[in-house]
DNA sequence: TAATAAATTTAGACTCGTCTAAATTTTCAT
DNA sequence: ATGAAAATTTAGACGAGTCTAAATTTATTA
């Protein structure tokens, strides 16, 4: 049985693995637990026993198999609780990242499925990411970065790439949300801003945005 | 800010005090938390270093004001919790316990508050205990335990006083459930076994079961 | 390629919650 | 009311998870 804080630097790893396909470094494990590299060093030791990563002395750690399906089993819990406060309780997609951390820990199989049942099985969280099955698969789907449509091309928005409080923020005040349909108006080579059309209003938004949002194309 | 071990024993103490009306000791309190008596002592120190509890070497200890609102606190949500499992997920009750032990633990005011009025602001939870509100105050009502109907009377099955698995799957096998109706149709002397109907059935009843189960008298 | 910088590991220490064994205090029965 | 039993506290230790400071390894760059 793994403790709660085993259980988040598993996740860590796999969030690092995620983003660079690599290896994760001491470094950049203590930076997403908020701790410092010698900690880290100490639970690399300790999960490695527990086998549960693949670690070698200044070369970084993998998640073995099993390791794996632990931490994908936290993040379809994670994901769960999500959806659970964003449809349930009414939380907005910056306030359910948090509560989630907490919930996750919660340990129990039945309790999972029960929740995934009464959410009536769904297949992405509040923020548009995949929700593992409880076999650990996830539904991919293909999607687009707005800013790779053309002058002309709608979408749906399906997810955001980032989860930064302040960036969620800044849609609720254009009033973008999962669902929100949007049609490209115009492109600006200079600065790659676009200007989208959104229920009837043009907006601007510059590249950064734009490469956040994660869009399903609609044919026309 | 507490840790949740230290919110577990704050919590015992609550419990003790509620059976007994007096103040709680080391041993009483280190066979709920299922530790030693030692560790008990250590821990009595700190929540008194706290001022959570007032503590007095081989005295025991009492909740201080403090004290009582976090162990309050922490009873309203286990038993919001619960409600939760049972209504929501169709936990039963013999189930629902273990889980929101682990639950009530997570820290959000505003998760409670949002979980209440999910839950319609329930009074009592799956067992029939009280929920405090947010202010910490009981809805207490009159309550009989069946064994003292008089022959002929009629009740509803409003709470159980025991907790105990092995009741409580005894109270499902019997398909006895909260909002049961009964009708006394017999009291023997002898064991104090009494005899009731149920849903057109007739059941016997031990007085350590009927000691148990909590009602409201129904007028006729 | 040598030396400096950056990353990582080791060493030693601290807190939290726990334990066992010994000492002390309280309770209770004769 | 005194001696044995029960309850409680003290003393000392341990594992988990963390820290800082020093040592070591790897990467970079002049």
């Amino acid at each position: 049985m793994l403790s709660f804080t085993e259980e988040n630097y598993l996740k860590a790893i796999y969030k690092i693995h995620e983003r660079t396909k690599s290896s994760a470094s001491t470094n950049a494990i203590a930076e997403i637990m908020a701790t410092t590299a010698a900690s880290v060093t100490d639970m690399m030791r300790k999960l490695s026993q527990k086998e549960m990563i693949q670690y070698e002395k200044y070369k970084g750690a993998r998640l073995t198999a099993q390791g794996a399906v632990v931490a994908t089993a936290l993040i379809r819990r994670h994901r769960l609780w999500e959806t659970f406060l964003a449809d349930k309780l009414n939380f907005s997609w910056e306030e359910v990242h948090e509560l989630a951390e907490q919930l996750e820990h919660i340990k129990s199989e039945q309790l999972i499925e029960r929740l995934d049942e009464f959410l009536d099985f769904p297949k992405y969280d509040p923020h548009g990411d995949p929700i593992p099955n409880a076999d650990g698969k996830f539904t991919i789907r293909e999607q687009f970065m707005l800013s790779q449509l053309q002058i002309g091309e709608k979408g749906v928005l399906i997810g955001v790439k980032n989860h930064n409080d302040d960036f969620l923020s800044y849609l609720n005040e254009l009033k973008i949300k999962l669902g929100s349909e949007f049609e490209i108006v115009n492109k600006v080579l200079y600065d790659q801003s676009i200007k989208v059309k959104l229920m009837d209003d043009e907006i601007v938004l510059t590249e950064k945005v734009s490469n956040n949002l994660m869009i399903k194309k609609l044919s026309r």
